[in-house]
DNA sequence: CTGTTAGCGCGTTCAG
DNA sequence: CTGAACGCGCTAACAG
């Protein structure tokens, strides 16, 4: 049907603007040592022949290798031990492309080890990766990586006025307020509480998405009343057991939200006391837990980042910053799923 | 801290082997002419050294191109420009990988003319990609296609039967229980009917949709009964008059769920008769009215299917196919994704 | 049946 | 400041 385009080369360019190969590399690649009036030739032939270079020939023919590191937490909990899966499955996509990459595991709880942590990663690594607390000592230390030449993105959990290239993470207010419009909507009406479980309010995204959930529950669905939110670690057995004193002080409790990890300390509770059906259980992270609880009608709604994603667009952000090549944000922007019983994956 | 892991290549296989390069190759590419002993002994030192072919490589080696062609429908609602679009994108994206596509418009409805323009196709393209429509004809021209050594892929709507690689899409019926779900439990309890509009049933992806909603909502809902099914032929000016006609016919209608497009012609007439409010709309695909419509509580949620994913996918089945790669499947799993006001992106 | 060799398009020396 | 030449890891012709 229509022809078939022929490749540009980088030597049709040369050809085309009277300069040699070398020539039109310094140039494609920003490198000095190139007059303007050269270079402006050679910006034109480019544009003429809309030369588009092929990434395979250039990822073969270079020379140099790129450290990347990720800093994942200590923790257990099966949406981090998921995400550092999806990072051990993109430095297999990254091997070809001569990046490679270590995983550092640090308690994110702490401020103070994860700064020191990645002060020790100074001048070391090309990229980073870091699922962030947003304190000063943090920030401090990533603005040092990346005045020393490394280039940071954090993951799943932002630290905003830091100098990072990237967040690579959901919107955490607009989480909450997706599980704020679909605990309202669900309840039907219904009056009464609705608790809040978190891991700690001092994790930037559990107090945005708390945020997002008490602005739409408290500003849309006068039915329902937020309890003081309970922090509950990440930890399942203690949310088993804050679960447990709302249950036993809320009869008429709606539904609860859990802003963090745990979910499986919260449904034991619910089934312990047969109250599964009638308390609305939303929370985050698609887990083979989770994923049972949605079948069973235990909880109600799932809402999911995609950790392959995740792990893969930080990845590609370091890499395409490294190289000099664009990303395609659209491609980059982790979206908020929503997984219902019927859209399990 | 660890070694980096230094790259094997074919040399360091054939040097374990003890043959030559292009022996390797052959046993790698599964080409004639190698005695059994000998591919055992190359097998045996890739297993032995964990050889990775690196397809930058290959694709810049490689002399052959492929020629895809996608068949998409003429008519012109959102969804389907949208997914022109993005198969346009992905054409950007294959040509370095030596892979041309043409796009073919076709009008999917009838059957006999998506049959013609498929036998049309026969010994013209290394794959094909088509919105199938289940009917005996375009399953034997499929078939047809295949035996001739084409790849061809069924894209958004399927036939099962047929000899395609693969189907590119969501689970339809899963797609309409989960909208079922969503119907349900927004409504609260409330007693009332429940219309369906879809396209035609005769299309594959509309038929499953509605079966799985009734499913679910017919099981599950009792509070809700779902009125006969109307068929607006994914015509807005059409669905606006259905949707009139359904509006004064039931006065207490608790929700209308649309299988299929013209969106647009639902929402007017919902505005007109200032009942947007009451009547719970779900709908499916999110394009830039559907994204307007959510945000001005018009519409309660949307079903989406991502068409750029499903693009790129087509496309990286196909390449895969023709160049004897493995895909990774949990990546090329189009996902049912559900859209509220709060998580749109 | 198996080995040798010439590129694919680009980065990267090293000479001019 | 610019150009020539080599090699990345692999495929595909051609010899043997």
């Amino acid at each position: 049907m229509s022809a078939i385009a022929e490749r540009i080369t980088l030597e049709d360019v040369a050809r085309e603007a009277g300069v040699s190969l070398a020539t039109v590399d310094r140039v494609l690649n920003r490198r000095p040592g190139v007059r303007e009036k050269t270079a402006a030739k050679v910006q034109a032939a480019i544009a003429k022949l809309g030369y588009r270079p092929d990434p395979a020939a250039a990822r073969l023919a270079r020379k140099e290798t790129f450290r990347f590191c990720f800093v994942l937490p200590t923790g257990t909990n099966t949406f981090m031990r998921n995400l550092e899966e999806q990072v051990g499955i993109t430095a297999e996509w990254l091997a070809p492309q001569r990046a490679f990459v270590d995983i550092l595991h640090v308690d994110v709880f702490d401020p103070n080890v994860l700064a020191t942590a990645l002060e020790r990663l100074e001048g070391r690594y090309h990229g980073v990766a870091v699922i962030a607390l947003d304190h000063p000592r943090v920030r401090a230390a990533i603005d040092d990586l990346v005045a020393r030449g490394s280039a940071v993105v954090t993951l799943v959990s932002d630290a905003p006025t830091s100098r990072r290239l990237r967040y690579v993470g959901i919107d955490n207010t607009a989480a909450g307020r997706t599980a704020g419009t679909l605990m309202g909507r669900f309840s039907g009406g219904r009056k009464g509480p609705v608790a809040l479980i978190a891991g700690s309010l001092a994790l930037r995204d559990h107090a945005e998405r708390q945020f997002g959930f008490m602005q739409v529950v408290n500003g849309e669905f006068p039915n329902l009343k937020t309890l003081p939110l309970r922090e509950g670690r990440d930890d399942s057995e203690l949310t088993r057991r804050l679960t447990e004193e709302i249950l036993a002080a809320h009869p008429d409790l709606v539904g609860i939200y859990n802003v963090g990890a745990g979910n499986r300390g919260i449904a034991a509770a619910l089934e312990a006391a047969g109250r599964e059906r009638d308390v609305i259980f939303i929370g985050h992270d698609l887990t083979d837990h989770t994923r049972r609880f949605l079948v069973r009608g235990v909880m109600d709604a799932v809402i999911n980042q995609d950790a392959g994603h995740e792990a893969r667009s930080a990845a590609r952000v370091l890499l395409a910053h490294c190289t000099g090549e664009p990303i395609l944000p659209e491609q980059e922007r982790i979206r908020i799923d929503i997984f219902l019983r019927d859209n399990i994956p």
